[in-house]
DNA sequence: AAGTGGTCTAGACCACTAT
DNA sequence: TAGTGGTCTAGACCACTTT
């Protein structure tokens, strides 16, 4: 929307201030010649991108840019699956195993009961950078394809194609120090400080489906974000 | 929106699996005796929560859900500010050095110029969890007073309170191991894996006015998130 | 050509806040 | 009581995709 992006400029221009009170929809409505509902869209879209408050009854007021709404994406994680031409993912593992106490724990299963490990180090010219370790329900009905445990299952991961009986999925990062086998797998050093990404899949009966984690270096990411008026809230012009 | 809390448990139910589309906003119109632009609004509202997508002219898919949207936001680490009754702040310094060469490079000045600096302690329950070091552009009509600089200064640099020169702030997350003085103010080991929140804040002129970084234990902290379907995409019944 | 999402209008009523 | 944001209607036109 244009007024959005309109009032966006007006905000990064320093033209209402942070705590200030913006002009009444009403006022917007008169001012830029659209109709209320087309004022209350754009409002949202300043909502949705966190440069206002809205309080009903009193106002629109400019909200300072703060730590406390501030989120950070996969999106750097999720580029580098893109980059195939850089990239190679090498499986080191997908064999059956007995479910660990853990694994019993995180699945739903006994322990003991058979599931599928997939060790794969993702590799950047040369130089390894991500080591995942997932666990599998083992079902005998789907065939473990090594052909499919390659970048375009990991990319999956990423966009969740192909894969229709996902529901949901819980994630947790972690500053972690590498163990002995990770440090290893990614050719470093104990103790290297790395990022720990672990997820956990569900069906739409709330089962789990799989659980894993990613180790990636910490000398090798950064995730970045930032707070405030962005240049633009909508993509048009 | 009602029909976007409809829509999301059906999604949820199962009704419509992932890479299915919905039925058409007029279709959806006619079901739920709703008007078009109201249909498009609670479709909007699950696009924006990312659980469907819209393809102009062809129609609304339900999307797996995958690594790629995910976004982790600082709620834990911010409820750590609120809970004032477990939560006391040290502050270690709060004396005017020069800067050098890496903190001049962040804040945009010379070499040498004056800055404030602060480091603060966050501790919970005799515990410190948090070690925080910033450095401020020296402005001489800003004195410092110390007892800003507890609790409530911190919760600032979160709510965005009180300040209204700040337009925007860039933020990176790191994985790091502490150094000695990290260690030393955490009461900790050396090379404990930590988290590393590194923020510069910008005024309206888009000159950076501080640069600090929350040292975080990795023992202490986990951010978690999830994807996929939630419980209810707006808040009402 | 028919159907789809994207956007907009010009009103309306409501719950809430301020005075 | 007047003003504010929140929601909704019943149409409309457009750009786009599909058949």
């Amino acid at each position: 929307m244009q007024l959005a992006n309109i009032l966006t400029e007006l905000v990064s221009a320093g033209e209402y201030l942070p705590g200030s009170r913006l002009p009444s929809e009403s006022k917007l409505c008169k001012r830029y010649g659209v109709s209320p509902m087309t004022v209350h869209r754009s409002i949202k879209a300043l909502l949705d991108v966190g440069i206002v408050n809205t309080i009903k009854g009193s106002g629109t007021y400019v909200k300072a840019p703060g730590l406390k709404g501030v989120t950070f994406d996969l999106e750097e994680f999720h580029s580098i699956f893109r980059d195939k031409k850089h990239i190679k993912v090498n499986v080191l593992d997908a064999i059956i195993v007995k479910a660990d106490k853990t694994t019993a724990n995180r699945l739903a299963i006994n322990e003991g009961d058979r599931t599928v490990l997939l060790k794969r180090v993702l590799v950047r010219d040369g130089d390894p950078i991500i080591y995942h370790k997932e666990k599998l329900i083992y079902d005998p009905y789907l065939p473990i394809m090594e052909a499919e445990l390659e970048v375009t299952s990991l990319h999956g991961l990423f966009v969740g194609g192909g894969e229709t009986r996902l529901k949901r999925g819980d994630l947790t990062i972690e500053a972690i120090a590498l163990n002995e086998e990770e440090a290893n797998k990614l050719n470093t050093v104990l103790h290297q400080p790395a990022f720990c990404l672990e997820h956990i899949f569900y069906d739409f009966d709330d089962r789990p489906l799989s659980w894993g984690r990613f180790i990636c270096r910490g000398d090798r990411f950064k995730f970045k974000t930032s707070v405030g008026v962005p240049a633009r809230v909508s993509p048009s012009a």
